[in-house]
This record gives C-alpha cells, sequence and structure tokens, in this order.
DNA sequence: GTCTGATCTTGGTCAGACCAGTATGCTGAC
DNA sequence: GTCAGCATACTGGTCTGACCAAGATCAGAC
C-alpha cells in the first residue's frame, strides 16, 4: 500500500477519496470550502466523473460535504444524521442489540449529567424545570408522556454543553425512541411507576441544581436500574405488587 | 416528496438509495445476503449504472454492504470502520473537540468497567493482568508505554462484553492515539508519574476482580483527572514539585 | 446605471463500450 | 461414468462523450 504514491496506485474511487480525505485531515479544505467541479477533479486526478461522483458521495453519506445541485459541493460540518443512519442500519440487522445500546445511553447521559453539574447555567436549568413540568402533566399520556421523558434526558445532556456527548446521544436516543414508547405504556399496568417518574426526575433535577455530580450520577443510574426492573416484571407477568427493589 | 411514490420521484441515486433501504430494513435483504448485479438493479430501477453504483458506494461507506470485485455486492455486518471515519473527519475539523471526545471516552469507560465487574471471566481478568504487567515493563518507553497503556484500558471494555460500548470506544479511542502519546511523553518530565500511572492501573485492576462497580467507576474516574491534572501541569510549566491533587 | 438575456458552468444522468477476472457449464478425454 | 480443461457468460471497474436543467455571470440594450 505504502509502495504506491498516495494518488496513484489505487483504484480509481480510492484515489479520489484519498486525494480528498487528505486534504480534508489536513485542514486546506474547511467547512464552507466550495470543492473544485467534478469535470476538474475528474481531469486532475485522471479519472473519469462517474468515479468523482462516487466518491462525494460517499463523502455525503458521511456528512462531510454536501452537493449542491448546479451549485457545486461544498464541504459541511459533520452532522449526527450519519450515525444515525449508521446506528439504525446496524439495528435492523442486529436486535439483540437493542440493550447494548441502552448501555452506552446510560454511559453517555451519566458523564453528561457530571458535565451538566458543573457546567449547566441558568437556560439549562429552565429547561429542565419545563421538561420535568412537562412529565408531571403528561403523566398519563402514553405518547406525549415518552416525549415529555425523552426531553427531560435530552435536556441533560444538552446542560453537558458536550457536543460530542450530544451527538452521541442523539444517535442512541433515537434508536432508543420506541423502546421509550413501549415503556411508557408499562405507566397503566403499573401505578406505582406514575410516582416513580415524577419523583425520581425530580430528584435528579435536584441533583444537577445541588451540583453535585456523585450524587446526580448515582441518582440517574439508579432512575435507569428501577426502569429495567419495571420492564423485566412486566416481562414475567407481575402486576405491581411487591416492592421495586431488584 | 410524499406526493410520489416511494421509488419514483426522487432523484435517481435516492431512487436506489431509498429501494436498498427499505429491504435492508425491512430485513428482507440480510447479512450474507448477495444483492442482484448492478445492471439488473439499474434497468430494474429505471437508472443507469452509474448512478447504481454511487448508492451501493454509498451503502458500503456506511459499513452495510461490500462490494466484492467480480464477484458481487453482499451485505455485511454493521462494522466499526464507519464510526472511525466519522469521527476522524468530524475532529480535524473541530480540533477543540478533543477534550470533548475525551468526555465521550470517560464515559464509555467508566460504564463499560461497571459491567466489566459484572461480566467479566477468566479470560478478561487474564487479559487485564497481561496488559497491567506491560505497564510496568514498558513504564520508560513513550511508544510502548503508550500502547500497554492503551491496551489495559481497551481490555476493560472489552471485558464489559458489550459491543456498542466496544464499538464506540474503539472509535473515539483512534481519535486520542496521538493524545496518549503525547501524554506519555510527559512520563520523562514528571517522574511521579511513573508510580501513578502502575499504582493506579493496579488499583483499577484490583476493583475489577474484586468485582466492585463502584469501587471500579470511581477509581478509573479518579485515574483520568489525575491524568487530566497532569497534562494541566505541563501546561502550564509547572515541574513535578507539588503533589498532583487536583 | 439598470435591466435583460445569451452564455458559461455546474451538477444529474444516460448509453454504450471495454477490461479483467470469476463461475459455471459444456465438451471431450480418460 | 467421471473428471479435467477450456469457452463463455457474468460480475464489478472504468471510461468516453453526450445531453439536460438551472444557477452564475457578464455583455449589451435601454
Amino acid at each position: 500500500m505504502e509502495l504506491k504514491r498516495a494518488t496513484e496506485g489505487e483504484k480509481g474511487f480510492e484515489k479520489v477519496f484519498a486525494f480528498l480525505r487528505e486534504r480534508l485531515l489536513a485542514g486546506s479544505l474547511k467547512p464552507g470550502d466550495r470543492l473544485i467541479s467534478e469535470r476538474e477533479l475528474a481531469t486532475l486526478l485522471g479519472v473519469s466523473r462517474p468515479i468523482v461522483r462516487e466518491a462525494l458521495r460517499a463523502l455525503t453519506v458521511l456528512g462531510i460535504v454536501e452537493i449542491r445541485d448546479r451549485i457545486g459541493t461544498v464541504v459541511t460540518r459533520p452532522d449526527v444524521s450519519v450515525l444515525n443512519d449508521f446506528f439504525t442500519f446496524a439495528l435492523a440487522q442486529q436486535a439483540d442489540m437493542l440493550d447494548d445500546v441502552m448501555q452506552a445511553r446510560v454511559a453517555i447521559e451519566c458523564q453528561a449529567i457530571r458535565l451538566a453539574c458543573e457546567r449547566a447555567n441558568i437556560a439549562d436549568f429552565e429547561r429542565l424545570q419545563r421538561a420535568l413540568a412537562k412529565i408531571g402533566e403528561t403523566i398519563d399520556e402514553a405518547d406525549a408522556g415518552g416525549m415529555a421523558d425523552f426531553d427531560f434526558h435530552r435536556a441533560i445532556v444538552v446542560a453537558s454543553h458536550s457536543e460530542t456527548l450530544t451527538v452521541l446521544h442523539g444517535s442512541l436516543a433515537g434508536l432508543l425512541t420506541h423502546s421509550h414508547r413501549s415503556r411508557r405504556e408499562l405507566v397503566q399496568a403499573f401505578p406505582s411507576m406514575k410516582t416513580y417518574l415524577i419523583d425520581d426526575h425530580r430528584r435528579i433535577f435536584e441533583a444537577v441544581i445541588a451540583r453535585d455530580p456523585e450524587r446526580a450520577d448515582a441518582t440517574l443510574r439508579k432512575h435507569f436500574a428501577i426502569g429495567d426492573e419495571y420492564r423485566r416484571r412486566a416481562i414475567v407477568g407481575d402486576i405491581d405488587k411487591t416492592s421495586a427493589s431488584g
């Protein structure tokens, strides 16, 4: 591989892709820049235009560039949707991965809440408070309730002011959306879940307000654990008779 | 957009991509399956072959399919390298994201170590032990030392037996490799780092062996914090005079 | 100075062709 | 009847050259 010049020995597609990758990684191509036209690129690298288009399309699905009809190809800021696509495909083919993805979500959120305790500003607090209120208001609605739940957790991650965590959470959470919804349907079967949902989220909120990372992390972690426990009990058919201790 | 049939109104590429996406997500195309040939696909969807290739290439960079020269296109199991590519590009353009990615790594590893405490088997323990020994052996070598350090942390994640966490960690860690190395070079400047590196990793190891998630998490977290502190001190030019308390 | 329209350029796409190997099956030898 | 060997059909990999539609640009008319 190293025997050949970077832009010479490879197959056509690799040649173009490598060429662009270099510029992108080296920083000579920055977000906002417009690439040279497909035709120029083709003649420059000695390949045909369809090949160039393959490479450009590849970068497009990676969220690196955007092909604008009749305008040109411009470098964009990397976007979440790529990860979304990937995980969507990945999970479609390995459904058993759901629990696993949940673990990743827990990881992200628990770290996010620690950062949130340090970095959250007034606006973040307000957003959390609104989300918390919404959870209370929509406690009896499966759909709106699920969304409120999601928003609250999302607000935590946003409050971490970490773009990477936010991006990752966005990708993972999208996949878990329906899981969220199905979980909300348990609320009807398990009346005790209402207080669990409301109180738990308030405790989490309070820990963030108190800017206590350890407590926030622990509370959030426990929140997830109890949720799992409910789900487990739903599977085995237990009906809200025993306490929610694992 | 919704006015048109799914495989009709879109532009050529979208048409093909949507067509394949459907089959992929619906499960009628499973890993291992061989797609129909490019030519057939082209006539089937009423587009030209270059367009089909664009779509195929797009799926390739997403790690969904693999184009095998002169064999055909087959559906593969989603692969890590996609995320790697994405994060590589993403970080190349937002270098300030490094600290942010580090936060994500901490998130992944701290969750992984908790799972590892529950799920690790003898083989995992042995791998950790070997990695730990290696850290001691290579404490004076910048390159091998950095790799030993990485291997140890990697072993923790592997021991979590969570594919998603492993995948994410693989992607993130790749980006932090050089950061790892540069950090190891601090060892020369900060003699006290040697004991920090060795003792810290052993404490982490012991916590996993003891199967104590809380302790493992806390120890690992502290380990990262101290590492950050060393780095901070390196930046401000301090030379190992004060103790490493943050 | 402004407006209008021809022209250039850009992406979007197609058709048909050639190459180089793989897979298969047919043919002929044993 | 079996099996080796070669011809052929098929696959991806690529190129050439062409056409279209529409944004961008600039010359020329007003």
